[in-house]
DNA sequence: TCATTTTATGAAGGATTCTTCAGGTTTGGA
DNA sequence: TCCAAACCTGAAGAATCCTTCATAAAATGA
């Protein structure tokens, strides 16, 4: 289980039927819209509930509370783009250091891309209660994956740091977060990604170079 | 002025006695520390004013509203940011490329440090209702006096492109969040700049050294 | 068909919040 | 000293919000 500490985020009921899984699925879905179009200041469950087409009641048989609705959806969301990136991870392995980058990267900034909405709107709630954790989380899984991805580069001369990877990881998200604020051109996206790549890799090559 | 969507945001009434200038900035600040503390959803007026020493009302003389006060905390902080950068751009005009970069980013990390309380609690109202306009704003300030200060590098081939700035700022300010939201050490502080440096410096030298 | 389980409803209680304003206190200068 | 301006107070109105629960509809399967 997720510990206690997380027990009031945790869901109150399981969906069986069908139509169930349709609601919390538009439950889902209408808190992404009503963050973006409203704001987090105006994030109600009243007004989620209504969006999604349902009563509140109906909301709070899936949720126990406001705040486990939105901690669900950020939760979904980072665990969708970590695996990508895990995925990537795993089929870079043993290629050329050039190569890891740019396979790890723009799986990172397609898994962003797939639902920009998504991901623009959660910025807005990643600092709430639970976020960080969850954050830290899920940043967590990326930097293993990364760092076990990297040891098995056969052209460098010294794996680099934790806080390397760190930096390195840190700053592609920076990149990728001021992408997506300023709603891209899919030409934008794909020259945004070029120059990410290559940032990554200027830096691995560096501290892989000497001593890192 | 600043226009005419930003009326609501602007001071009701400026200090002139000694005894009000002592209160504005204890509302200012222990909105910060209510921001740290209770978290943006918990912050309230009434919690602000309790916190400074004052009553509602007198926070009311000063700011027409909540969110007058967020945004006023947010701009100050981030003009300070910025001015510290641009200073440290002008320094470093004409200097070797490696250096630019070095005296601008320490010049950044530096300025977010010095407070990193009030940068740490900003993070959480920088997506409210005003923010991305201000931050957009403020970034193309740091843009342009990086931009400049490009242009009279004397070892260069060729000036990087404006999506290249976008690229590195945007990455350094990611790693400088991701530094921050982690509570550093002095030690770490100092490791993790100098990883930003030459992250930074890597890029830049990769996007100059051939067509940019 | 019918009993049981699952799902949906939405009015209302209880709590919190933003903001105002009428009335007080303090300050600075004449 | 005395007055006007500056400053402060905090109770209370109006609005909003979270959450519950009694009730009802729909689906399942025997």
């Amino acid at each position: 289980m997720t510990g206690h500490a997380l027990a009031t985020f945790e869901p109150r009921k399981t969906p069986i039927q069908a139509r169930s899984t349709v609601t919390v699925e538009a439950i889902s879905e209408a808190t992404i819209q009503v963050l973006l179009s409203q704001g987090p200041e105006r994030l109600t469950t009243t007004r989620v509930a209504e969006r999604a087409g349902v009563s509140v009641g109906t909301l709070y048989q899936y949720y126990p509370n406001k705040q486990s609705l939105l901690f669900a959806v950020l939760e979904h969301h980072l665990n969708n783009v970590a695996e990508k990136v895990e995925a990537a991870c795993r089929r870079a392995c043993h290629k050329p250091l050039a190569q890891m980058i740019q396979e790890m990267v723009e799986a990172f900034v397609d898994a962003k891309m797939e639902r920009a909405d998504i991901s623009v709107a959660l910025y807005r709630i990643a600092t709430d209660v639970g976020g960080p954790a969850l954050i830290k989380r899920i940043g967590q899984r990326t930097r293993r994956a990364t760092e076990a991805m990297l040891q098995t580069a056969p052209d460098i001369q010294s794996p680099p740091g934790k806080i390397a990877i760190d930096i390195m990881l840190a700053a592609m998200m920076g990149a990728i977060r001021s992408l997506l604020e300023k709603e891209p051109s899919s030409g934008e996206v794909r020259k945004s990604k070029e120059q990410m790549v290559l940032l990554c890799q200027s830096y691995m090559a560096a501290v892989t170079a000497n001593g890192g």
